[in-house]
DNA sequence: GTCTATATGGCGATAGAC
DNA sequence: GTCTATCGCCATATAGAC
């Protein structure tokens, strides 16, 4: 190499992935609206001049973490159990492996599920859930149609119930707890038969 | 009446109550800490200094709902058919009377949902919720014990996902929406023999 | 019980040196 | 790519008149 070396940086911050990891592990601790930019520089370790840097500014930041639950979430949706089959096979295919995102993308797709409305950004997330939502509601209703699972209840409220259910690991799931490995299933079998099915 | 009439305010604001149900519903719209006193001062229709007469800052106000919230759970725990009677039947009575209370307190326990521990007052309610939901663990650990549920799946993550369900009600609930009155009961159906079961 | 006016501090964001 | 320094704004909260 001919080049001279760059002065050197003296604190490296790891790129732009490291940051937004850390920005939304801020983002989850207090919240959104309650994370300032200076917490999010203390907590990767350089100063906030630095970190707008790399992001343009804190919504920048929420944008990018949003985008990626959401293609996480949607790219459910086109694996080919979720779109070939008999109604109640594919929900059983999308309930298993929304947890699967759930808990592997777990940060992002818990800051998706926290967002309010009260920016562009976050508008725009809502729409998409509410879109994601409506893919459920729709299968929950075709299998009901079908005969395949029983009509109790308004498949709204089921797709509603489901979702509820689904969505709410991401309050108390981390990371390597035991169980995770059997997590998916369990959930598809509290769907079908029950949290506390009688013996 | 001797005395005087006394000065007419300027634009009577309803008393602490009707400030609280207002607040309460800006902080739920916008979230807690994007919710600004001026926020709340033009929604109540009188000035920031007017409310400050009512309310000693922002936290009194959350702490005054998150009470109310709070009151209304652990009084489903009071009640004789939550405490008397076998497991399985007392989990019955709870999660019907949880819907009932969710829904008649809804802006007050939606607001204890989302709370996220950045003040004592918020850190308070974290523990009470723990503790409501570690009286539901021990009751479906008891139910599986007597053999009154099927044990098919670990009685704490069972624990989680009723509250999940059932706390997940508060995204989507809506005073006089249809279907609220059979709503109690079809949570309970959902819970004990799925939400969308095999026919 | 309401108002106007203001104190005080932290916020998101930018300028410009190194 | 990092830093120090600072801008302009809006937040919570208070003082004191009516």
């Amino acid at each position: 190499m001919s080049e001279a070396p760059t002065k050197r940086a003296r604190r490296p911050s790891g790129g732009r992935e490291s940051l937004l990891e850390t920005a939304v592990g801020e983002f989850i601790a207090r919240g959104y609206d309650a994370t300032s930019m200076e917490d999010l520089s203390r907590a990767a370790g350089i100063t906030k001049s630095s970190f707008y840097h790399h992001f343009t500014g804190k919504e920048a930041l929420l944008r990018a973490a949003l985008e990626r639950a959401v293609d996480g979430l949607f790219g459910v949706l086109d694996l080919p159990g979720a779109r070939d089959g008999a109604p109640a096979e594919r929900l059983r295919t999308i309930v298993r492996e929304q947890v699967r995102v759930l808990t592997t993308e777990l940060p992002y797709v818990t800051l998706l599920l926290r967002v309010r409305g009260n920016t562009e950004t976050e508008r725009w997330a809502l729409e998409r859930r509410r879109a994601f939502d409506a893919e459920i509601t729709g299968l929950v209703r075709e299998a009901v149609e079908a005969g395949e699972v029983q009509a109790g209840i308004d498949p709204a409220l089921a797709a509603r119930l489901l979702s509820g259910l689904v969505n709410s690991i991401v309050e108390w799931y981390r990371p390597g707890r035991p169980g995770t490995a059997t997590l998916p299933e369990d959930v598809v079998a509290a769907t079908f038969t029950g949290i506390v099915p009688a013996p």
